[in-house]
DNA sequence: CATGAATGAGATTTCATTCAT
DNA sequence: GATGAATGAAATCTCATTCAT
């Protein structure tokens, strides 16, 4: 990503990507240990493995991260911290609040399928009870913007005479989550029982729709 | 450990502990095993702690099991049959299609909360791209039990009028298990950013009341 | 030690000293290891070490005793146990005070000498400040069999009015302890600057012959 | 880390915090390093720990004594010097020998208990068989002033017929300093077998006595 | 002199599985 | 069927030391 090589050092010595880069041997870590953790959890992971799709050695894992669990924990602050950036770049100001409440559930929805990894790590972290998670203060649901743009909408429609009185939203995110979130995370089983149908480009796109239909059909009730 | 052979009890007389339960030590295995690798997963869980939980010894597993992976194999194989099983005594003849099919969406969201191992080990099972599902055979969607019933549900539906056309029953089971999933799986990092108030009884209560509301608005639309 | 080679067991096989024997394995991985705990300390051994100089494989080491620190333990608790037992073995019944107490006195300075792994493990256990002592329960002094012995012949030279009242028999076991210790303990740093008379078989003899009579000198005074 | 250095003073004045300390950054890593060797041992000390202690980096500690071996020797080395040192300061002039030879044993016995680092270096020492001791030309027991000062009242004492003949400065050396040094090194084995209270001032000023007793008993015998 | 980054070699520990009885 | 002992292969982690700037 940030990286410095020199096409001019065309040495003998063995290729290194960077030579005393702390962020891009640290970023370069955090990337492939993404992927890695995503794929095969913590337990699943090996270091080694990380370490031989990284440009430095196993060593600067340990350098950086402590250890294992360290990076993990990384790994995952990290997602949910680029989580967050995605939806702060909603913007939705001036729709009414039906338009700009679907244009939220389809954007999780969307971003969702966009994010596997992301998702995969939010499965990983449930397995194991949430223990890894980054502090709550950095993550409190007060402050996410989601939240914040989901009340926005909901109290408008309710000032409106659109949407019915006595929701919150942090429940009618839990909703547009659910639904978007089981779609990646549990598409493997399902497809291996039900089969592959709502999982290409039409099954998909009715999903999508339904999704947004219960959510506005809930508020508008 | 909690053994209760006597040595000089060598008679041919079963073993008092499985006296009624000729399978005895295969299913105090999978009992054993199935919290077990619900609890810590496929990589995290160690043949030891399975071994020691247990009435017998590891030599044990490896005779019935062959080895780990084909434990785990059975674990979820049991696992899914017993769902089958309990969506199987599922009564709804003679009920209004409204009716039954929000009973079907309630009782899947009160079993899948009772269920948590079964929830846990679908995440995991996800986590490893159902690379270890029972044979689509025996597993396939068509002969599943829910299915059926949601179909019948529908078509009665539609034929009365009631319900739109257009829908499949497995798009009507895929949104009423992924809300009901979702609130098994995620509860642990959900709970963690935005609070643990939608996960008492109360909040409970409005979700469970909300996905039948949305469910019968999707289809009645 | 205790080991059951087969003669005959002649076959093309990797030799094993014994299989399957479990005390054995146990016993020769202990004996091993104070050998080298006693020469480099806790941290300054390596497991490894250990493991090359036993007929088994390091393997056993982490089997039987957990880890390194857990093998070291063992190997302090079961030198002091055998140190107790020969202290236990002393006999002196029937000799006047004076001549018990010295007896008491060569012994412990002889024993020491004899002794020099275990002085080298209390060595080691006062650099990490005791911290790896068998529980206080097992070791404590009341019962230990040279505080009884030394309290008896105390009392008794007391009651003869030989011996002067108002010492203890801790008192006098530090003393005795503190010279036959240092004797071994020390002798590398001191003979490096002192040079190495003392330690000769007739500065030895001097030493010991000191010891017993600033002891009775002590009580006698 | 609490490095006062300022990038813009770049003049030829010495660095302010050790303005009245030339060679400020090796005393100051020799300070650390001391404490530390003193507790865990030479392999029980990490290089990182002393360098972080210190108000340099590791590279300085490489700098100046070249690995962590050399430092040890350093540390030793200077520990043993101040030692010397504050033997050299004892003043007995003019004192008869009983008097003067009770004041050294006094002295050992308190200098050591107020020593703990420089007998912790002296076990850790002996555990490594002396192997980093400073040249025995520096060490040579001959210029020992403690020995010189024991030769003087032991040789006074003789000829005034106090003392009985036939022993060396260095067997009193021997005593005395087995019974102090013990006194420090074996606390921790020795009371948590036997308790604290030789430990306490009581017990220590007990012990006191009985030392200088002891020694006086030795050479009036 | 000074510093943070980097590292190879090796140490400790873990784990599924098999063996001997 | 049953059990405790045994194990090889591999995983995690540590540490003194050097490099680049």
């Amino acid at each position: 990503m940030t990286q410095i090589t020199d096409p001019e050092d065309d040495t003998d010595l063995p290729r290194r990507k960077w030579k005393q880069n702390p962020n891009g041997v640290r970023n370069d870590i955090l990337e492939v240990a993404r992927e890695i953790f995503a794929k095969k959890g913590l337990s699943g992971t090996r270091v080694e493995e990380i370490a031989a799709r990284t440009s430095t050695s196993k060593r600067m894992i340990y350098y950086y991260f402590t250890d294992k669990e360290g990076l993990y924990r990384e790994v995952l602050a990290d997602a949910y911290r680029q989580t967050r950036e995605a939806e702060d770049a909603l913007e939705l100001s001036g729709l009414p609040p039906a338009v700009a409440l679907r244009k939220v559930a389809d954007f999780t929805f969307d971003n969702h399928r966009r994010s596997q990894d992301f998702i995969r790590l939010v499965m990983i972290e449930n397995v194991h009870n949430a223990r890894y998670m980054p502090d709550a203060s950095k993550m409190s649901g007060e402050n996410s913007s989601v939240i914040r743009i989901i009340e926005e909408i909901y109290a408008q429609g309710v000032a409106q005479g659109t949407f019915r009185p006595g929701m919150t939203a942090v429940e009618l995110h839990w909703h547009i989550s659910a639904l978007s979130y089981f779609n990646v995370s549990n598409r493997a089983t399902f497809s291996h029982i039900f089969g592959r149908q709502l999982f290409d480009e039409e099954g998909q796109a009715i999903l999508r729709q339904h999704v947004g239909d219960m959510i506005l059909m809930l508020v508008q009730a």
